[in-house]
DNA sequence: TGCCCGACGGGAAACGGTTCCATATTCCAC
DNA sequence: GTGGAATATGGAACCGTTTCCCGTCGGGCA
């Protein structure tokens, strides 16, 4: 395998001339500068980034640790991060962290200490202190892209404002009796995002003077199937119930709208349903929805992250820091007015 | 940072030695092994994996390239590796190839070229000749999962089988006029997996004496909307149409059945639906389904490779190489008897 | 004319490990 | 008692880059 010594001598340069003229460091006339160009094609030469990086320090390769790589917010935001990595010439190392199990504790000591990554970006982590005291450790930048935890960079959407907007329409509509499917945890954890979407949500009632009974808000898993079980046994019942429903997630809603077919509920004559995230089923599903991009939020976290890296010539500017993510209500078929 | 060296002279031996007490390898006694690992931990020493792969030439880290992370089948396909990879103590690189774009290019001859990654895992990418040479060429393991292209070892579903195994479910319950819902190319490359559904189809069709009409065989993305598009088409016409569908993923089915259920189509009376995955939604959509486990094939994958790669610890056995991976129909409430 | 500074290039020292080779001791077999 | 494994350790080379330090060569400026 061609070595940076062969193409130097192939060059008839020195060593640090033919690495100078490659990495484009330090000075180099132009016409040497060609040469070893060429004669790096001609041998087909590559550079092993195992040992540049045992001298620079830096590995162009960043770690991102997710929770699930199968939920549509979080397979989007993925592919936004994997997207914005590779023009930016980065290598993507992929830590899906499943909830605290036994393999969290070893990602963190032992995976991201070893010098493997030159930063992280955590999707939807709820870090420990010691966690991202880890990664201080080691000095290596850590970004945030919603989640709790660590005083790293942080990119967010604005949950709470994202629960009472859904909310706010559902009311502008007349709804008076709404009910919340609720992120698991949503109650007992008040900062992360069911939580915080679930305080937007009894804002937004407390604020029209509703108090939501504790049985119309129900929480459950983040996934379809978990909408679905979750909206039975809201609707489920004989008895006067929700004439909507506000899901913390798309996913839940179309759960939700499931469960209201095998019920029998007319839709949305009976029952209107908003969710969270502009899935790409929304609109096949005529589901009003917030919108909050997740793709973009992907690659506004890389942006940050190589800013943070010292990575010059980033185009895109950096979203204002500290400002929310932006999101917007779609309005489609799945909520209309309230009936009388 | 600390080095081997520190911890060397911290447990009063040479580098050799700390270095063969901590990889295990060479003749080291068991009482200066353990003053050597206290010391390490003492001041919390983690080598270096650049300057240890600079030497070895191993990386402990593998390359994953999907076209997709957000289909369900890939996603579950990629955390079955991840963590398979995790436990080995192997990173994950990954590529998340769109198909033949300009990346395209770059990943194979850029990315997977530099020595970062011991090996390659292809999962659903139709490989080009010379995309294969080169990680030949660079002496890179590669396992193949589905997809095309290459000699190298591949897992790979009996996707004949499965299109046959489906259309004979539905035969069986009497139905004769059968449509298909194929992914897109499925005519035009017979060789992929869109392609040899279908053809499954077509012979179990051809052997029961049918021969569907072109217009009953439809090409999509295979996507839910793709499937509701498609069905939409397919049934939303005056005049007699199929009684039942074999759609070629459970995320095509979903699209079917939501299209059926929008043109006022009862289900399973008027319309019998079969889809291939095993999809976590099936369930809940009482989808009848060609279960085919991904979680597992990636599991699998990452056996093959760790076993190329001489990883001498793997514990679960090299599934029979050859055999097709395990597949298994699932009954459900959407196919039933034809209607007469 | 003399000096300094910028452009350019080479030699050699890192970077942080692993491994080859040599040496030493122990132990067992013949 | 000698030979030869087997065990245990240290010294030094080596992996393939980047970068520091230094020398040379012109050219502009005082």
């Amino acid at each position: 395998m061609a070595a940076i010594g062969d193409v130097a001598r192939l060059a008839g340069v020195s060593k640090a001339t033919a690495s100078r003229a490659l990495t484009g460091n330090g000075y180099v006339a132009e016409e040497t500068r060609r040469r070893v160009e060429t004669a790096a094609a001609e041998i087909g030469y590559i550079a092993s980034p195992d040992a540049a990086s045992l001298v620079t320090g830096r590995t162009k390769n960043v770690g991102v640790v997710i929770p699930f790589v199968n939920r549509w917010f979080f397979g989007e935001v993925l592919e936004g991060i994997e997207r914005a990595l590779l023009t930016a010439g980065y290598d993507l190392t992929l830590y899906n962290l499943s909830d605290s199990g036994p393999d969290r504790a070893r990602v963190f000591e032992f995976f991201l200490a070893r010098k493997r990554v030159d930063a992280v970006i955590a999707v939807g982590v709820d870090l420990a202190e010691h966690e991202v005291a880890a990664l201080d450790r080691r000095e290596k930048p850590l970004v945030c892209l919603g989640g709790t935890g660590g005083t790293a960079a942080r990119l967010s959407v604005d949950d709470r404002a994202v629960g009472q907007l859904a909310t706010e329409h559902l009311l502008h509509l007349g709804h008076t009796r709404i009910a919340h499917l609720a992120g698991a945890g949503a109650s007992e954890r008040p900062d992360t995002v069911q939580g915080l979407r679930r305080h937007g949500f009894l804002d937004a009632m407390g604020a029209a003077g509703h108090d939501p009974s504790p049985a119309d808000v129900v929480e459950t898993e983040m996934t379809m199937p978990g909408g679905y079980r979750a909206a039975l046994q809201l609707l489920g019942h004989p008895g006067p119930r929700p004439t909507a429903v506000f899901a913390a997630s798309d996913e839940l809603a179309f759960g939700a709208l499931r469960a209201a077919e095998r019920l029998g509920i007319a839709m949305p004559a009976e029952l209107s349903v908003v969710g969270v995230d502009g899935h790409e089923y929304a609109e096949m599903f005529d589901l009003t929805t917030v919108e909050q991009y997740p793709g973009e939020q992907g690659r506004s976290a890389v942006g940050v992250v190589l800013r943070l890296l010292g990575e010059g010539a980033v185009a895109d500017p950096l979203p204002d820091s500290g400002a929310p993510l932006p999101t917007r209500l779609v309005v489609r078929a799945s909520t209309t007015a309230a009936p009388r």
